[in-house]
RNA sequence: GGCGCGAUAGCAAAGCGGUUAUGCACCGGAUUGCAAAUCCGUGUAGGUGGGUUCGACUCCCGCUCGCGCCUCCA
């Protein structure tokens, strides 16, 4: 039985999809503007991962993860760019597939645009207003009338009249309530809008993901997902846009992932400290970075520095060794096997892979000392269903130089290595130790066996 | 100020009221021409003060420290 970590009641829940054999899941995306940090990579892979646990575990699913390609942002960086919105958001949707792909992240089932929801958006807005949660200030805008929904905080923990504490004047916005939010801004000079019965303008940021999930998932549906930063204002407000117009529960299972922190900070774009993953490709293999944001959980904070991904890097070729040493026979896991059941106990858990990779280490042992290949198969099987452990181990451990090492062409190693054995030959064990030093010193690992020698990145 | 989260060995990171987490690093042994890899083995934990219990890293309370949200942010 899968238990999930529910942020709205704040404990696991057994998980109970409402109809029986599928899920239907939503995921707060990227806002495209600009290249994807850590933080969008650790949102990336574990939906990824939760999205491949549920369809490993037999069920149905349909995976909606979203493009906000409108707002605020998205207007100032192409002003600045001078380029075209869509020239903008296009390239950055490109370049985040990329980063997707390069991560081993799968193509979520649908990845709907804001700026294709506008129709939608429109109607949801005057399903509010029928209702009476939304009404136009005289600026122009549609507000959302925070106060006037029932329940508003049950998500974040928190309550009107505490949010009201912290409070800024603030004049000019001609809201009811300084917390009501904006569901259609009036189209200012220069900016990019929609006709709308409320007049010309454009949607505000909350409202596209209460459109874009009914529409592709019903009113109701199993779990959304998306960043700890989200939970509020973010999510707290598409509940109430979602639970205000439909007039039905929205969504049972909450779920929301830690942040990637440097030096012990949130990594963030305004607090400028953020690593794209651009940057961290150049330095390490993406299944590096894949691994270090699966060994730990989903819910803590991740910590990154390069001394953690080195570390990472080292225990994903400890995996891979294993590989190398007993090729699989294939990649079905067999789910008696105690290592399967271990792992599979670990998923359920509210998706622990840190003790599911615990697992894949045993196993890995397993696989050292019996060389068996239905065991490797096993370890092969398993780490799959991560994304992990997918390429030849012999393209990873040769692939991937450590930081700060050098590279050396595969045939000028090749080279070396055959000197190497011809000094061994005639017993010139001075001559063939200097070059297995000399190209450590450039990183490069020798180990000799039965069948003569294999070489790696240290 | 309001609300919430965390503190585990050198580093990273899980589970668990009593029995080895796991990885990296380190140490001893096997193996090797020597190494590397691998295997075997040892060691290094649970912020602090109380409480509950036959027994607590694990439950409860206080304290200290760190972090997050309350404003755009994954």
């Amino acid at each position: 039985m899968l238990k999930i970590y529910n942020s709205l009641t704040r404990e696991k829940q057994d998980f109970v999809p409402i109809t029986p054999g599928s899920v239907r899941m939503y995921v707060c995306g990227m806002t495209v503007y600009d290249y994807c940090h850590l933080g969008h990579a650790r949102v990336l892979v574990v939906f990824d991962m939760v999205q491949r646990w549920l369809r490993a575990s037999g069920l149905q699913v349909c995976y909606v993860r979203n493009i906000t390609d409108i707002d605020d942002k998205i207007i100032r960086r192409a002003l600045a760019n001078k380029e075209s919105i869509s020239e903008l958001t296009d390239r950055f949707i490109g370049l985040m597939d990329e980063d997707a792909a390069a991560l081993g992240v799968e193509k979520p089932d649908h990845e709907p645009r804001a700026t294709q929801y506008i129709p939608q958006m429109l109607g949801l807005i005057k399903l509010l207003e029928k209702n009476g949660l939304a009404y136009q200030a005289t600026t122009g805008d549609v507000n959302f009338s925070v106060r006037k929904f029932p329940g508003y905080g049950k998500l974040s923990g928190k309550s009107i009249d505490d949010l009201r504490a912290g409070e800024r004047v603030d004049v000019d916005t001609g809201k009811d309530d300084p917390l009501d939010f904006v569901l259609w801004k009036q189209a200012r000079q220069g900016e990019p809008f929609w006709p709308s019965p409320w007049g010309n303008g454009r949607p505000g940021w909350h409202i596209e993901c209460s459109a874009m999930s009914s529409d592709l998932l019903g009113k109701h549906f199993d779990i959304h997902g998306g960043g700890q930063d989200l939970q509020f204002p973010h999510h707290e407000n598409e509940i109430a846009q979602s639970e205000g117009a439909h007039r039905c529960p929205f969504v049972n299972y909450w779920m929301h992932n830690g942040f990637v922190r440097v030096d012990d900070e949130k990594m963030s774009k305004s607090l400028g400290n953020f690593f794209t993953i651009r940057e961290i490709l150049k330095q390490y293999d993406p299944e590096v970075l894949r691994f270090f944001i699966l060994r730990a959980h989903y819910r803590s904070p991740l910590n990154y520095s390069d001394a953690h991904l080195d570390d990472a890097r080292q225990a994903l070729s400890r995996l891979y060794t294993a590989l190398k040493a007993a090729p699989p026979a294939a990649a079905e896991v067999d789910w008696h096997e105690p290592h399967a059941i271990r792992f599979s106990q670990a998923m359920n858990d509210d998706f622990n892979t840190p003790d599911a990779c615990a697992a894949l280490f045993d196993l890995a042992s397993e696989v050292n000392r019996s060389r068996s290949a239905g065991l490797s198969s096993q370890l092969r099987g398993l780490a799959g269903l991560l994304g992990l452990l997918k390429r030849d181990p012999q393209g990873f451990l040769q692939g991937t130089p450590a930081l700060g090492t050098e590279e050396m062409s595969a045939e000028a190693i090749e080279m070396l290595i055959a000197n190497r054995l011809a000094a061994k030959k005639r017993k010139d064990y001075v001559e063939a130790d200097r070059i297995r030093s000399g190209l450590l010193a450039v990183g490069i690992v020798l180990e000799d066996d039965a069948q003569g020698t294999n070489w790696r990145r240290a």
